[in-house]
DNA sequence: GAGCAATTGTTATATTGTATCATTTCTATC
DNA sequence: GATAGAAATGATACAATATAACAATTGCTC
């Protein structure tokens, strides 16, 4: 996802964001043993429905309006840690949520933008922060596992409303 | 600090870390009208007394076997706002606790190292990674308020015991 | 010392996340 | 298809983190 449209307008083609992303989940399914059950699917679908980080709450009183009887929260933390495991969504540190990975399949450190206004949070791509923060960690001799970068902030879309 | 003193030899002489941090605090209550009444010392004190992240009922349970009777949680929470307000610690999100600061009175942002065998967390300064964030936000149009750089890992000194 | 703001106390509650063990579902193999 | 083991889910309880609301106290200014 560019910079530029990392935050897309708020009334965009959402049920385009959310196709792209359960077709990448096709794929992988087809390519590995990715056991995407109906319970994972659907808290997937939940988290990919909203540009909004949803914390496992959310996503439990969300389900519980379904079909069958509301999940238990152990259910919803396991189907969150079966997705991260996978990389289909990353866990939002700073806001204890998560939020569709936007390029699942390539297995990657989220770099993540969150705007305090519209509560959105949108994935950046930056070589040269990776670079910065591997250098870093090399001079003093740390090794990185993972790295966690979360910038607060304001989006373009709600600077541009604020005028 | 500097990359290579981030994370010290375990047994390192802590009274003079801690010296450091209040002598800093001394200087900033002189200068500013600070009020740090005990309570918010005592909160800061323990802080300061480890290079391990504290939560806030890690805290509350090393304060109350003190003199007083045991505070309560929302004042253990009251202090750290305080202490954070005015830059003597940093919250570490991905860890939901707290630590010193190393450079109390130059506001900044906190660039943290989290070793996950020594459990410590080590403050990082690298313009290259501010630069970085600055640049790719301004890329994409984002205003920043507040960045969380927390790179989970392991310290040089638990690689060297590795061995 | 009267008035006001800042701090702290007290109690209750909200939010986020796990432990444990029973049950069910899936899969592979015979 | 029966069956045994592994993976996933259900069910219940509980732990850990954080805040709301209002009363009481402290510290400062006039
Ligand atoms: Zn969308
Ligand atoms: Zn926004
Ligand atoms: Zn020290
Ligand atoms: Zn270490």
């Amino acid at each position: 996802m560019s910079a530029e449209s990392a935050f897309p307008p708020i009334d965009h083609d959402h049920g385009r964001c959310v196709d792209l992303l359960m077709s990448a989940v096709e794929r992988l399914r087809a390519e590995q043993t990715l056991r995407l059950t109906p319970q994972r699917r659907r808290v997937l679908e939940m988290v990919a429905a909203s540009h909004v980080a949803l914390g496992a709450y959310d996503i439990l009183a969300r389900l519980g309006g379904g079909n069958g009887r509301p999940m238990a929260p152990i259910s919803v933390y396991r189907a969150l840690d079966f997705l991260l495991q996978h990389g289909l969504v990353h866990r939002v540190e700073s806001l204890n949520a998560f939020i569709a990975c936007t390029r699942p399949g390539a297995r990657h450190d989220a770099l993540l933008m969150i705007c305090s206004v519209c509560r959105r949070v949108a994935e950046l791509q930056s070589p040269a922060i990776e670079a910065a923060i591997a250098a870093s960690a090399a001079a003093g001799h740390f090794l990185v596992t993972h790295p966690v970068v979360e910038i607060a902030g304001i989006c373009r879309v709600c600077r541009a409303a604020d005028r």
